[in-house]
DNA sequence: GAACTCCTCCATAAATCCTTGGAATAATGT
DNA sequence: ACATTATTCCAAGGATTTATGGAGGAGTTC
């Protein structure tokens, strides 16, 4: 009937779930995730930790279930379980920002001022089919491999200022990048806007895109 | 730029969110807040927790946004931030159905056998509207009274067994609580299955009822 | 099979979290 | 003012988690 022991086990089984999501290294690890499968040391670097460190994180997250592994040859290559991971991680992103006042500080004085434009995927699409923007993706390269707004040009960020050329001086640009809290796209377009260029962002990034269903190329 | 300390210190704010997820004792009272609002000493009652313990839980709670307070007299109430913390929950809970062993063995210990007949929102919407069936609402009336599907009558499962005579002898009979993860409607379906009657659960319950914006009664 | 790479497991110390009782606070009633 | 009820704050122990080195396992190369 009530069984008070079935039912705690159950919650701490749940629970186990919410420790994996209670560390921020491993939400780091998450989110790198969210953009593609990657090796332990590829991880490890990318979220600047340890190498065991890093493997005991990712042990963490597999026994809740939260990824999955691959191995090829000697690496073994960690992705997430599924699209309802990714949008766990969007969703616990969305509500520390609609509700915790400390994520607000924190985004603030990560991303910098809001001040810079921001267009919805809707706006985008529209304004790319018109042919009226120039699309970037300013994530490293190998993330853009993994799948790719399609008509974004690859543009890492570290290159941006060497690229310039490249980019048509009197249209506007959009920059994308992993997620709502990612910081490369407002950098980029605070870095095209003091080279003169009008620049905007998409509102969030790669994967809201792939979450909403969006085409994805490779 | 790549400021690393203020990329930590956002992680971290969102791991606050995590953490809040982090304990059985936690989700249970995030899973009766769903339900509706209630005092300290109620859900500390409710969850079997002691009454400090659970004031320390809520505080956790609250300090990561997920639920707000409001007082009346000498009680304090809580409920939940707001529809997207039950998202969060509930997506959660999927997650873990999903992707976790751990999740699947003890919601099975719990549950009991899945041989229960089980039913869609919209199956059931189709026949309430047709008069197929009749619906009954086996939470505590306290929860009822918050907030049910309309049309259903609250039997709570500690009075369904004296109350068999309001149901009808030959109909079919389907039972919903809390959530997908609630064992109320299962132990009324096998309750009413014993006493010969036909009986069938919600596939889920309230909680997602709700998130579906589907009508609720009050 | 020896050397090598990549990763996981183990042990340990430091940090953090959980539970619990008792004191403090806030609103209400006498 | 004082007592009462409901909740939060504080402190302390015991349990859990985290970071990090070193040993061990799995797979590849020669």
């Amino acid at each position: 009937m009530g069984d008070h022991a079935a039912k705690a086990a159950l919650f701490e089984a749940f629970a186990s779930v919410g420790k994996a999501l209670a560390s921020g290294k491993r939400l780091e690890l998450v989110d790198l995730l969210a953009q593609g499968e990657r090796s332990v040391e590829a991880l490890a670097r990318a979220a600047g930790l340890g190498l065991t460190t890093a493997s005991n994180h990712l042990q963490v997250l597999r026994q809740a279930g939260l990824v999955v592994t691959r191995r090829q040859g000697t690496k073994v290559f960690y992705r997430l379980a599924g699209t309802d991971v990714a949008a766990l991680w969007a969703l616990l992103r969305q509500v520390g920002s609609a509700h915790s006042a400390e994520v607000e500080r924190a985004r603030a004085a990560y991303l910098g001022p809001g001040d810079t434009e921001a267009l919805t995927r809707e706006q985008l699409r529209a304004r790319l089919a018109a042919g009226e923007v120039t699309l970037i993706d300013v994530r490293p390269e190998q993330e853009y491999a993994a799948g790719h707004i399609p008509g974004a040009l690859s543009v890492p960020l570290d290159e941006l200022a060497d690229r310039l050329a490249e980019l048509p001086a009197d249209g506007t640009v959009v920059a994308y990048c992993r997620g709502a809290s990612c910081v490369l796209a407002h950098e980029a377009v605070r870095a095209l806007a003091a080279h003169g260029r009008h620049a905007a962002r998409l509102a969030d990034g790669m994967l809201e895109w792939r979450l909403a269903d969006l085409p994805v190329a490779v």
